[in-house]
DNA sequence: TTCCTTTGCTAACGAGTGTTAGTTTATGGC
DNA sequence: GCCATAAACTAACACTCGTTAGCAAAGGAA
């Protein structure tokens, strides 16, 4: 039965997991909170969903997929890397600003994924973040990028870039764009006046 | 009765809580898990803690200490903004180096903190950035630092810095000292290359 | 050694957990 | 309208949860 919101019922449970894992926690996130705030009974969500667990794969395997698209089409436009760099941040901040829930489900919740579905995840991860270094490592080879640690630059370029969240909840002044560039400047080139 | 290690046991409950609470979250470790993993039985523990968000909160709000001291110690040094924020910056990774598990727990899992501890560890967070943020808006003010929002700014910093915990955990070749150094470049100097 | 306090234990409480099984109701197609 | 199926429901299972109460054991001081 449809929701009277035209929503299908198990994509409003989709939605509503997001919300309610990305506010509380998966862990703290019973079946039965899950299920009246999608307007029904806890018993209910199973005609929909296996189990928990997989409310929680779709959630982070599906935005991962988005991420990774994202990030493919951004790479597909340019060549030069401090351009894919720019392009692959911008992605990846589209990506979280359509998300907001999901995203920070992603971020935080999958440590609660069940095997073999967080082996699978892992491996999303070091591999998104493979491509990432790629184009750092590719800029620094062709001097476009300064010598860095590429491993670190990664980690930092992602947490600063996932805490974009946590600044789009809180002010909704900024354009995606306008965001993505502030903090691709930021991160390209620093914080430092060269006055 | 001190266990056999000489850590009293109080203090073994704790690190044994920040060690578990960051691998598998706050809510997801119960009491029973967390007592065996200390040596005892889950009611021995109320000894030593009046409830499970009570060693929480001595978790969240000691390390919230730490870094709010290695701050005012290291800003009392420096007067030059950019040198500030590199000092800043510093003082940051040594408090999370220094206290691995407990920095997890205080990133990710504050959100379960039962009120008014949680409104009292909110205000705190949000002093702690407001000072990175004045760092910022000085260093502004004397030219020392492009012009930013360093709203934003902060937001990124902070998520940069809280995920070093990661790379600390991966890379053990680092030196805080060189790590610190590392990123202070990357967030002043951006990745571009000036040649 | 004795006594008191602290800290460990066992047993259990009242509540919550994810999920299954079976019944009832709603929906969609003919 | 009828029928089959999907999706809603209730009842319940087996388990876990944080915690209290009371007893036992350990440790420290006199």
């Amino acid at each position: 039965m449809a929701s009277t919101n035209h929503i299908p019922t198990r994509e409003k449970v989709k939605l509503t997991a997001q919300k309610l894992f990305r506010e509380k926690g998966y862990a703290a996130v019973g079946m039965r909170e899950l299920a009246a705030a999608a307007g029904m009974r806890a018993p209910s969500v199973y005609n929909h969903y296996r189990s928990k667990d997989h409310i929680l794969q779709e959630i982070c395997f599906d935005i991962a997929g988005q991420f990774f698209k994202a990030l493919d089409e951004a790479l597909a436009k340019e060549q030069k890397s401090s351009r894919q760099l720019r392009a692959a941040i911008r992605a990846h901040i589209d990506v979280i600003a359509a998300n907001l829930d999901s995203a920070e489900v992603f971020f935080h919740e999958w440590i609660f994924l069940e095997q073999p579905a967080l082996g699978k995840f892992k491996k999303m991860r070091q591999e998104y973040a493979r491509r990432f270094r790629e184009i750092l490592e590719r800029g620094i080879r062709k001097k476009e990028i300064r010598k860095v640690n590429t491993r670190l630059a990664t980690f930092a370029i992602f947490s600063a870039l996932n805490a974009t969240y946590e600044f789009m909840r809180s002010d909704e002044k900024f354009s995606r764009e306008q965001m993505a560039d502030e903090l691709a400047d930021m991160l390209i080139k620093g914080l430092k006046n060269k006055d």
